[in-house]
DNA sequence: GATCATTTATATCGACCACTATATTTGACT
DNA sequence: AGTCAAATATAGTGGTCGATATAAATGATC
C-alpha cells in the first residue's frame, strides 16, 4: 500500500553508533550521518525525527550490544567477582578493535553545548543508574556476609565507576588491552578482603 | 607611538580558560569568546592569531595556575605521598567551586573532529608527559628502596593517571569533594606497601 | 490500470561557524 | 600641530550546521 523503505534502520543505527562513538555527539554532523548511511536528510528525519532521536536509539543499541557484560557482571556470585567482571569487561570492550576505542557514553558526555544539554543530562542519568545498580548489588553482598560489615557500598560502586571511566579515557588515548588489564589488577588490590 | 591596547590579554586568557573548561574545545565558539572578553574578532585575531593560538595559551595558563600541584607532588618524599598528593590535589582542583568542575584537559580531549585533531594530539602528549614524569619518579623510588623491587613504575603511573581521569569525570558529573576523597582513599589501598 | 499513503530526492532554509578585508580610532612621537 | 604605527570597529567572507518545504517516485491495494 505504500512505497517500501530502502533505508535499513538497524544498519543505519549501527553506522551511526560508530560515528558517535568515534567523534562524539556534536562532531557527528548530519551530513556525515546521512552520507555514511547512504541516504538523504528527508529520509533521515522521516526515520529518526531528529539527531537527538537517532542518538537515543544509538544509546539503546550501544548498551544492548556492547554493555551487556555490565548487567551480566551483577549476576556474579561475589562482590569481588562483580567488580572484576565489570572492570575486565570494560577493559576488553574499550580496546576491542572491531569498533572505536573507549566508551561511546564517556566520549559523548563531556563537553556540553547548551543545545545538547539534554543529551548530557540523559547520559549522566545512565551513569548514575549504573552506579546505583552496583551499589545495590554490593549492599546485597554485605547483607549476605560476602563483604565486611563496615564496607560502604556506595563508595565501592563509585570506585568501580571511576576506574571504569579512567579506563575509557586511557583506551581512547591508545592504551593497550594489556595496559588496562594491569590497571584493573592493581585497582582490585584495593578491594576489601 | 601607537594606540594603547584596551584588551587585557591575561584577563582574556582567564576568561577563555573558563569557557574552554566548561564547554570543551569545539563548543567554545569565537562569538562566545569575543563576547565574554568584551572585544571584537579583529582584536581577538590580532592578539591571539587564531582559536588554536588562544587555546595553546589557555592550556599554558591552566597548567601553571591549576595543575601546579602535580609538579609539587613529584617532590614529595615517598612514592606513596607522591601518588596521594597527586590524587588528593586532583580531587580538590576538580571540585573547586571558584572555577568549572572537572579537568579542562580531559574535558577538551575526548571527541575529536578532524580539524581539531592537532589540538587533541597536543593534549594527548601532555597527558603522556605527565605519566612519564610519574613513572620516572616511581623508578627513582624503587632505586631508593622506597618501593618494592618488583613494582612496575609504569603500571603505578598508569594507575594514578587512570584514577585521576576517572575523578575528573566524576567531578564533572556532580560528585562532591568528599566523594572524590573517599575514592582516592580507596584507590590508595591498592598501593604497594 | 488508477488510487493513495509511504518513502525518497531536489533544493534550500535561516543561523551560526572560524575568520578577515577595509577603514577608523588612538596617542606617543617628531 | 602633524605623523604614523598599533589597536580597534564595521561589515561581511565562504562554508557548514541541523532541519524542511515541496514534489517526485514507489508498489500494494482496489
Amino acid at each position: 500500500m505504500a512505497r517500501p523503505r530502502v533505508l535499513d534502520i538497524e544498519k543505519a543505527v549501527r553506522t551511526a553508533t560508530d560515528l558517535f562513538w568515534k567523534n562524539g555527539y556534536e562532531q557527528t554532523t548530519l551530513t556525515s550521518l546521512t552520507h555514511a548511511m547512504g541516504t538523504t536528510p528527508p529520509s533521515f528525519y522521516f526515520a529518526f525525527e531528529s539527531k537527538d532521536g537517532l542518538f537515543r536509539r544509538v544509546i539503546g543499541h550501544y548498551q544492548a550490544t556492547y554493555l551487556g557484560f555490565i548487567d551480566q557482571a551483577l549476576l556474579e556470585p561475589t562482590a569481588r567477582s562483580v567488580a572484576e567482571a565489570t572492570l575486565y569487561g570494560s577493559a576488553d570492550t574499550y580496546t576491542d578493535s572491531s569498533h572505536p576505542r573507549g566508551c561511546l557514553i564517556v566520549n559523548c558526555s563531556l563537553p556540553y553545548s547548551e543545545d545538547a544539554i539534554e543529551v548530557r543530562r540523559g547520559l549522566a542519568k545512565l551513569r548514575q543508574a549504573r552506579r546505583a545498580k552496583l551499589r545495590r548489588r554490593f549492599q546485597q553482598a554485605i547483607d549476605a556476609g560476602d563483604l565486611p560489615m563496615d564496607s560502604y557500598p556506595g563508595e565501592l560502586a563509585r570506585f568501580v565507576m571511576v576506574v571504569g571511566w579512567g579506563l575509557a579515557i586511557d583506551a581512547q588515548s591508545g592504551a593497550t588491552r594489556r595496559d588496562l588489564h594491569r590497571t584493573v589488577a592493581m585497582a582490585m588490590k584495593a578491594w576489601p578482603a
